[in-house]
RNA sequence: GGUCUCGUAGCUCAGUUGGAUAGAGCAACAGCCUUCUAAGCUGUGGGUCGAAGGUUCGAAUCCUUCCGAGAUCACCA
């Protein structure tokens, strides 16, 4: 709005004073930086040809020019080649006005028809979920909040690995050792009880694999002979023959990891749409694979196994069917996707998946172009980075890795530590307090987790993420919560009209509406790219220009009846922006803190 | 070896299609609570943006080469 304004001004008195057109995609419109006076700058250097003056003379000639013809356009001075525009007092209180009512600020109405389909999660059902799924869980359903808020329809999907050698090895080792362990008879959430089992099973193997011979034996060979390794396969068989038995205790052994999955994820505050799971996704694909070698587009080899070449597109060639006719995880990701496909007929199919399946979706999307699939055009992998730990990175046999459970146990602990030394939950009920503990600890993790752009590495050190001071979720909610009380208080000092005749602003004041009148923009671009990032460093930003507001302004005692008016509604509308914004990244924001 | 990603302050990270003197937080040091919540605010110190070339009015950002880290190239998922 302001942009269109101010770019419209700009292309009109260029033209008025040089008769010619300036190059529209040269002209950038940014944010005036705070050394300098002006809220926007537009840079000279690219129309120095057309105009043929130097950049301060047309700086100068075109400001003159703007500051006449644009009313809101107060003033202006150029320093270099910069042209840097006072926007008056005028609009952005009538910005202010016009927005600061609206709960709904900055959030778009569901514009689309066709949804956006989000897969995340994707947990194995052989062990537990640890820091690496909290990542993918978190921009999972951020990603999905930030669409939603920017009109998108949004279907969150979870694609559960329910099958294969992970879980019959768990299932093995609970034959063999369990004893008859269950989540019922001895207090352990059940996604641990069957992770404990895989540990054991590996443990055992290993034990068996020191045994064998290894003379002129290669590790896989070797591996492919461990009886254990061979019990598992026989399972794996048992299982895809519907062998009754094993189908039962395949199911016992899901239930429980389901019920300690939801646990999680209801703590994690992660929810979904839809469920699909790779027993009944599994078979699909292989007409897709037998299509394609009908159309000539895949092809077998002697063995009757099938493969994709993709040699010209700089990749290799690619495994799509066994040779005794069993499909693999390209396969029916193929099938699920087709499957996805016809059912939402998605504008964009995301997958949040690692980087290190990059090569994957590539060859995902690849297969499914050469099969003719058009809609395959709208695959996306969002491909996020890992998490790595001051030790390298999480190994489960080394045992370095975080428990998703454990870690959220220990951020909400040290929540209660700190809320407990700062003496701020001695009027609080025992619930209350839980509560609040449980917001602060997930808020920092949250926090901490989605301020770092998706695709980077980052670095989780368990010291410095419980850090609540500083660039941190607590440190947002402790705004939000400062402002709760200011305007709990406010009641006492009469009533609060959304009448505001204030003419002129403060610089706090001021960048406090200026960072307000942000939030459309980043949210749109935080949609764009897909990233939470955005949003938590805005709404850093936003927290900090309120703190010095507060501090330096006085609100409540203040004694104008139009400024108090004027700066409660700027609280109310701060904090409503920072509750909405905050939402997007799953963090809740408490009354008292 | 092929392909791809990343290297910004001691540490963790920003830096939006190339724009002004590269910014925050943590850590260190110095201030601010008889006044609206000090989980806050203010200030100081801290940088060869991995290195070298190139493109141009202008490069942390684009291109090339090199160095360093990681991922991937499975009849695992």
């Amino acid at each position: 709005m302001l942009e269109n304004i101010l770019s419209l001004g700009f292309i009109q008195a260029f033209i008025e004073l040089y008769g010619a057109e300036p190059a529209k995609n040269q002209l950038i419109i940014q944010k005036t930086r705070s050394e300098f006076e002006g809220d926007r700058t537009i840079v000279m250097f690219p129309f120095v040809k057309v105009a043929k003056r130097s950049p301060e003379q047309i700086a100068a000639e075109i400001g003159a020019k703007m500051k006449q013809s644009i009313d809101i356009v107060e003033n202006f001075n150029v320093i270099k080649g910069f042209l840097n525009l006072s926007v008056s007092d005028h609009y952005w209180l009538n910005f202010f006005n016009q927005n600061h009512q609206n709960p709904q600020f900055g959030l778009k109405e569901q514009t689309t028809e066709l949804p956006v389909v989000v897969e995340y999660s994707s947990p194995n059902t052989n062990k537990p979920l640890h820091l690496g799924h909290v990542r993918n869980n978190l921009l999972g359903y951020s990603v999905s909040e930030i669409l939603k808020a920017n009109g998108h329809k949004v279907v969150k999907v979870n694609l559960v690995n329910d099958r294969g050698i992970h879980i019959c090895k768990s299932m093995l080792a609970w034959q063999k050792w369990g004893n008859g362990r269950s989540p019922e008879n001895e207090d352990i959430k059940g996604d641990k009880l069957v992770g404990e089992m895989y540990v054991r099973f590996d443990k055992e193997l290993k034990l068996q694999l020191a045994e064998m011979p290894v003379a002129g034996i290669d590790e896989d060979a070797l591996l492919k002979k461990a009886p254990l390794m061979i019990e598992a396969q026989e399972m794996l068989q048992k299982w895809e023959a519907g062998d009754p038995e094993t189908r039962l205790l395949w199911k016992t052994m899901n239930t429980w990891v389901y019920a300690g999955f939801d646990e999680t994820y209801k703590r994690l505050g992660v929810d979904f749409d839809k469920i699909y799971y790779e027993s009944q996704t599994y078979l699909l694909g292989k007409d897709l694979v037998k299509e394609g070698v009908e159309s000539g587009v895949l092809f077998k080899k002697e063995d009757e196994s099938v493969w994709c070449d993709l040699t010209a597109d700089g990749l290799d060639e690619k495994l799509l069917l066994r040779a005794d006719g069993t499909s693999v995880y390209m396969t029916q990701d193929l099938g699920t996707a087709e499957l996805r496909a016809n059912e939402y007929h998605p504008s964009k199919l995301i997958y949040v998946v690692g980087n290190e399946q990059n090569y994957h979706f590539d060859v995902l999307k690849l297969v499914l172009l050469k099969l003719q699939r058009e809609w395959a055009d709208a695959i996306e992998h969002l491909s996020y980075g890992m998490v790595e730990l001051p030790q390298g990175k999480m190994k489960s046999r080394e045992g370095t890795v975080v428990d998703a459970d454990e870690l959220m146990d220990e951020m909400v602990l040290t929540a209660k530590t700190m809320t407990e030394e700062l003496g701020k939950s001695d009027n609080l009920s025992e619930t209350e307090a839980a509560r609040l503990y449980n917001q602060i600890g997930m808020g920092a993790l949250k926090y901490f987790i989605l301020k770092v752009d998706p695709k980077k590495t980052m670095m989780f050190n368990p010291q410095e993420s419980v850090d609540f001071n500083g660039n941190t979720g607590p440190f947002i909610q402790y705004t939000h919560a400062r402002i709760n009380s200011l305007l709990r208080r406010s009641v006492e000092y009469g009533t609060v009209t959304t009448d505001n005749s204030l003419g002129k602003l403060l610089p706090k004041e001021k960048s406090l509406v200026l960072q307000l009148h942000n939030f459309p923009e980043i949210l749109a671009e935080a949609g764009a790219n897909r990233s939470p990032a955005l949003i938590a460093n805005y709404l850093y930003d936003l927290a900090k220009d309120f703190n010095q507001f507060y501090q330096e302004i006085p609100i409540l005692k203040e004694e104008d009846a139009t400024k108090l008016n004027f700066r409660l509604l700027l609280c109310t509308f701060t904090q409503q922006v920072l509750k909405s914004a905050s939402a997007l990244l799953g963090m809740e924001m408490p009354e008292k803190m």
